[in-house]
DNA sequence: CCAACATGGTTGTCGATGCAACTATTCCCG
DNA sequence: CGGGAATAGTTGCATCGACAACCATGTTGG
C-alpha cells in the first residue's frame, strides 16, 4: 500500500514538536499564575474579560461562547460557578426568551481590575518579551492561519461588539 | 500609582488574542480526531509515541513524564488507563527500586501504527499546510522561545534517546 | 550506621469539561 | 393558524487532570 500521507519531515517535524510543547506547557502556566494570584482560571478570566468590553457589560450566552472559543455547555458551566462567586449575573433577555444575558457584576468588575495587571505582566514576562516585534507579527499570522484552518466560516475569536 | 506594567499595544494584543483562540482551539481539535479514529486523546498518543521510539520500547516513568511534558501523577493514573487497555505495561526497574518502567506492548505498538497515519494526515492538513516554509521555521523558533521562558532549565521536551 | 532528607511513584479527592439528553421558545411553511 | 424543525440554554453523567497526602526506596552527614 502506498503511503498516502508522507512523514513528516526534519523542519515539519521540528515546527510540529515545538508547538505541541507549547500547547502542554503554556495553558497550564497561565492557569497557575491566574489561579494563584487571583483564584481564576484563563477561561474564567477570558469570561469576564469579555463582558467587561461589552456594552453595558453584557453578552447573550451564545456570544459570549463563540467569543471565548467555548461550548455552550461549558460556558453554562462557568458561568454557573461565577454566578455563585457572585462576579457575574443571569438575566433572561427581553428580546428572546429563549436567550440568556451574563453580566458582570460590579464585584466582577473589581476582581478584574485586581487581577489584570499581574496576568498581563504574566504574558508579557512569557511571551512578548521572549519574542522580538518582528516575531509578534509572524505570531500572529501563524495562529491566524492555523485557527482559519479549523474554522473556515470564522464563527469564533470576534471580538466583543 | 503608576501603572507598572503597561498594556498590550496593538500588535502584541494581536498576536496574544491569536495565540490564545489557538491555545483554545487546537487541542480540542487533535483531542476530537485522535479520538474519533482510534480511542486515543492526544496526550495518550504522546506517551505511546514517545515509547515507540525508546530504547526497548521502554522508559521509566519519570523520563516518561519529562519527555511528554505532564506531571507524574498525571502520567500515573494515564498509564493505569493504558495498561488496562492492554497497550503499556508497567515493571518494576531492576536497577533502582523505587523506580517504574513502562513499556509499549505489541499490541500498544499495532494501535499506534494504525493510529499514526490519520493522526499524521490531520497535523499537516491543520498545521503544516496552513503554513509556508517560511512560517514553519518562524514556528519553531517562537514555541522554543516561549517555552525556553516558561522552563529555563530546559527540562521538558527532550527526546527520547 | 542510622536518622533525616531526597527521590520515584501511586492513590484519593475534587474541580473542570465534553457529550448526550432534555426543556423552552421561536421560526417556518403548508 | 398549527405542527415540525431549528435555536438557546441547562443539567446529569462520566472522564480527565491537579493537588496533596502517602508509601517505599535510596542517599548522606554526623
Amino acid at each position: 500500500m502506498t503511503r498516502l500521507v508522507p512523514r513528516l519531515d526534519a523542519e515539519e517535524s521540528a515546527a510540529w514538536l515545538a508547538l505541541v510543547s507549547l500547547l502542554e506547557l503554556l495553558p497550564s502556566a497561565l492557569d497557575s499564575q491566574l489561579q494563584r494570584d487571583s483564584e481564576l482560571t484563563h477561561f474564567e478570566f477570558a469570561v469576564l474579560s469579555y463582558l467587561r468590553f461589552s456594552p453595558d457589560q453584557t453578552q447573550r450566552m451564545s456570544a459570549l461562547a463563540v467569543g471565548t472559543n467555548a461550548t455552550l455547555p461549558r460556558l453554562s458551566h462557568v458561568v454557573t460557578r461565577l454566578e455563585r462567586r457572585g462576579l457575574v449575573e443571569r438575566t433572561p433577555c427581553p428580546e428572546d426568551r429563549r436567550a440568556t444575558n451574563a453580566q458582570l457584576t460590579d464585584a466582577g468588575r473589581r476582581e478584574l481590575v485586581r487581577a489584570t495587571p499581574g496576568h498581563i505582566a504574566f504574558v508579557r514576562r512569557v511571551v512578548i518579551d521572549s519574542l522580538d516585534r518582528e516575531q509578534l507579527g509572524q505570531l500572529a499570522a501563524i495562529a491566524t492561519a492555523i485557527t482559519g484552518t479549523l474554522d473556515p466560516e470564522g464563527r469564533f475569536a470576534a471580538l466583543p461588539g
